[in-house]
RNA sequence: GGUGGGGUUCCCGAGCGGUCAAAGGGAGCAGACUGUAAAUCUGCCGGCGAAGCCUUCGGAGGUUCGAAUCCUCCCCCCACCA
C-alpha cells in the first residue's frame, strides 16, 4: 500500500534526495538513483544501504563519521542500514602499506576491535534499526571452488584501471594477487546482503562499482554507488587515519577533541564544519561569510567547531567546558581543572626519594617522557617546569618539601604531593 | 629458472674498512614569535643517573687490531629475459 503518491510523493522524494545528496561527491549512476529512489518512497520499500569497516584497529574517527553520519541520515529517512564488519577481510590483512611487515592482527584482536566498533557505530546510529553482520558469515564457509567462481566475474584489465594500481604499476611498487581479491570479496558482501546502496570514500569509488558488476553476475540486482569526500586528518595533508596519528577518535576525552580541533591548519575550518558536523546548509554559509571577513579572527570559528564536535561526543555542555578549560590553560597559561596527582607513597613505589627526587627520573616514571633520555632533551630544551619556574639542568634534584606543579612541554602536567 | 639492480636509524636517501649513533631532506618533539593555525628562527631527534658503555645499517656466519662498508650462505624486493 503506498504511502505516497502524486504531489506527496514529489515532497517526500524532494526531501529525500536533498539530504541524500548533501556533501556527497558521486551518486551513480546518475539518474537511476533517483528512480530508485522514487521507486522505494512509492512503494514503501527501504533502500537497504550498506557500509563495510575492517576492523584493523580499535577506534572510529571523525573521518569515518562522514559517511556514517550519511547512513544516520538515510536512517532516519526510513531506510534500512546494513554494516558490514570486515572480520575476514581484516584476518587476511590491509595489504595498501608498501613496508609489508605489518603485525597480522589474531581473530581475539580482531573480534575485540569489531566490539567496540560497534560501541562506537552507535554513537552515531540508531542500534535497533540497524543490521549488523561480519563478512566472515559467508566467507567462512566458501570452498575454494567457490572463490574460483568469484574470480571469473571480473578481468584483469578492468582490475588495472584502477587508479592506484596503474600508480603503483608505474612506480614500480609491488601489487600482490590478493590485493585483486580485495574488490571481489567487497563486491560478494553487497551479494551477501543484497544491498541498494553502497557508501563510502571517494577513494572507494571503484570497489563500490565493482560491487555493481559482482552482484549483475550472480544475479542481484546491481546496488547504487554514493561516495563521499575524504577528511583530511590534523596534519592538512594526508587522509585522516590511526596509523598516521592525524585523527580524532570519538571515543576521545572532551579535551582531546577540542586540542586537536585547535590545531588543525585554518584552511580546513570549513572543510570540518560541512564534514565533520551536522550544521544545516543555511550554518555552513554563514560559516564560510564570517570566515571571510578579515576583521573575524579564525581562531574564534576555529573554538566553535571544536565545541561543536565535543558536544557531539560527549554529553550537552561538555563542549564549553572544553572551551573553558582550554581558554584558561593555553590562553591564560594557567593550570587545567584536573591534574594527574602523584602521592608520597606512588614515589615510593616507584622507587623515588622525595627527599631526593631526580627530575629525570620523576619525569620518566610518570610517562611523562618515553626515556630518561628524551626527559633530559626536554629539560635542556627548555621544556621543563616546576611551579612555573623553568628548569633547564639536567641532573636538577630536589627535596619535595611542599606540593609542586611539573610542567612538561606544552600539555603533561603532573602534582607532586608531600 | 637466468641476468642485472637493490634492502641503511619513523619515511626518503647518502655512506662503501677506522675520524659512523651513521651526511642531507621530510616527519616528529621542545623553545622563541603567536591563535596548540600558517610562515619564520633555534635546539633536539637509539638507550643507559651521561663517565664511559651498550644496541642499531635484511638474517646467520667469517676475514680483520677494527665492518654499514670485504667474503660465504640464506631471506626479501625490483627490472629484463624465459
Amino acid at each position: 500500500m503506498p504511502k505516497f503518491a502524486g504531489p506527496d510523493l514529489k515532497k517526500e522524494f524532494d526531501h529525500q534526495w536533498e539530504v541524500i545528496s548533501r556533501g556527497a561527491v558521486d551518486l551513480l549512476p546518475e539518474g537511476e538513483f533517483e528512480d530508485r529512489l522514487r521507486e522505494s518512497i512509492k512503494e514503501n520499500r527501504p533502500l537497504r544501504i550498506k557500509q563495510g569497516f575492517d576492523p584493523t584497529s580499535p577506534d572510529i574517527h571523525i573521518g569515518h563519521t562522514v559517511g556514517i553520519r550519511k547512513l544516520r541520515q538515510f536512517q532516519d529517512l526510513g531506510h534500512k542500514i546494513v554494516l558490514i564488519v570486515g572480520d575476514y577481510t581484516a584476518m587476511i590483512g590491509d595489504p595498501s602499506g608498501q613496508s609489508a611487515t605489518r603485525p597480522r592482527l589474531t581473530y581475539s584482536d580482531i573480534m575485540k576491535n569489531a566490539e567496540t566498533y560497534q560501541a562506537q557505530f552507535f554513537k552515531v546510529l540508531d542500534k535497533s534499526k540497524t543490521e549488523v553482520h561480519f563478512n566472515g558469515e559467508w566467507f567462512n564457509g566458501m570452498s575454494f571452488v567457490d572463490i574460483m567462481e568469484l574470480a571469473t566475474k571480473f578481468t584483469v584489465a578492468r582490475m588495472l584501471e584502477r587508479d592506484d594500481f596503474t600508480n603503483r604499476m608505474a612506480r614500480q611498487a609491488p601489487i600482490s594477487i590478493h590485493e585483486l581479491f580485495y574488490p571481489l570479496m567487497q563486491g560478494y558482501d553487497s551479494v551477501a546482503i543484497k544491498a541498494d546502496v553502497e557508501i563510502g570514500g571517494t577513494d572507494q569509488k571503484f570497489n563500490l562499482l565493482v560491487g555493481r558488476t559482482i552482484q549483475e553476475a550472480y544475479n542481484v540486482g546491481p546496488q547504487l554507488v554514493l561516495t563521499m569526500p575524504l577528511l583530511v586528518g590534523l596534519d592538512g595533508e594526508a587522509k585522516m587515519s590511526k596509523s598516521l596519528g592525524n585523527h580524532i577518535g570519538i571515543d576521545e576525552p572532551a579535551r582531546e577533541i577540542f586540542g586537536k580541533a585547535m590545531s588543525i591548519p585554518d584552511e580546513l575550518i570549513y572543510t570540518y564544519f560541512e564534514l565533520a558536523t551536522d550544521l544545516d546548509q543555511r550554518q555552513l554559509g554563514e560559516i564560510k561569510e564570517r570566515l571571510s571577513r578579515p576583521d573575524i579572527n579564525p581562531m574564534a570559528l576555529k573554538k566553535e567547531l571544536g565545541e561543536t564536535l565535543v558536544d557531539m561526543y560527549h554529553p550537552d555542555g561538555s563542549g564549553k567546558q572544553a572551551r573553558e578549560e582550554f581558554e584558561r590553560v593555553f590562553s591564560k597559561k594557567q593550570l587545567p581543572d584536573e591534574i594527574p596527582e602523584v602521592s608520597a607513597e606512588d614515589l615510593k613505589r616507584m622507587g623515588i626519594d622525595r627527599s631526593k627526587i631526580y627530575l629525570v627520573n620523576l619525569i620518566t616514571k610518570n610517562n611523562l617522557a618515553k626515556s630518561n633520555s628524551e626527559a633530559r632533551k626536554l629539560i635542556q630544551g627548555g621544556g621543563v617546569s616546576i611551579n612555573g619556574k623553568k628548569i633547564t639542568d639536567p641532573d636538577y634534584e630536589f627535596n619535595l618539601s611542599a606540593e609542586i606543579v611539573l610542567k612538561v612541554g606544552k600539555r603533561r602536567f603532573l602534582k607532586v604531593l608531600p
